[in-house]
DNA sequence: CTAACATACATAAGAAAATTATGTATATAT
DNA sequence: ATATATACATAATTTTCTTATGTATGTTAG
């Protein structure tokens, strides 16, 4: 992803909140959307994609399935209903340490 | 540190935060001050503060003063004039961080 | 008085999650 | 003809942590 490795350990909650919204994504429309809603400040690599989708699927929190757009594979990836309760918990838990960093980084506003 | 693997890649930041804030800092004492701050939250296991310790001030961003209390040993870490500056890039990058994060996680009050 | 807990440092083995590089393939624009 | 965009994938390596272990002293509770 992204040059900074503070992103390192969020990558699969920023999937797992894009799918709650999105209902079905494919791999290279993630990358896109969250360029987008980043203004380019997140660049979501292929080489730490696939494998988080991947896991994400083993895990049984996400669907596959399989399609073909002007002769192009996409895999569309959606949440299981373990997922989507998967999901709320993770988004607790990024809220929190979302919190919790903003009060060691700036105290005054916490 | 603690459970939650959301803050691997903000150690060395939150180091650097807090030396910026007390001058000079042992590490037992940064890992009680960082669970005082975060009321339990975030637990600085020995396992990633000394490592991390000794790669900043490897870095030069860190000078070490050793010192015996209470016939216990102390190392007492400070900012160097590099670390000083590299503090306000680091503390930069994460308030960005937090507010990506934010924009993606809550869209509404981005 | 002794066992647990707190203080204070350290390192090593292993796991998790990324980066970087590479590979395949099609479509479009220069 | 070449670069860029779309769309998937994996392998080698690196970074950063967790977990476990080790040393040593001081204090508190049963």
């Amino acid at each position: 992803m992204g040059n900074q490795k503070l992103y390192k350990g969020s990558l699969q909650t920023i999937i797992l909140k894009l799918l709650e919204e999105n209902d079905k994504m494919y791999g290279y429309e993630i990358t896109q959307r969250v360029k987008e809603l980043t203004n380019g400040e997140l660049q979501i690599t292929e080489g730490a994609l696939y494998p988080a989708l991947h896991k994400l699927e083993a895990d049984g929190l996400l669907d596959v399935e399989v399609a073909m757009v002007d002769n192009r594979l996409r895999k569309y990836y959606k949440l299981t209903e373990n997922g989507t309760k998967e999901t709320v918990s993770r988004l607790a838990e990024m809220e929190e340490f979302l919190r919790t960093m903003q009060t060691i980084v700036n105290p005054k506003f916490a």
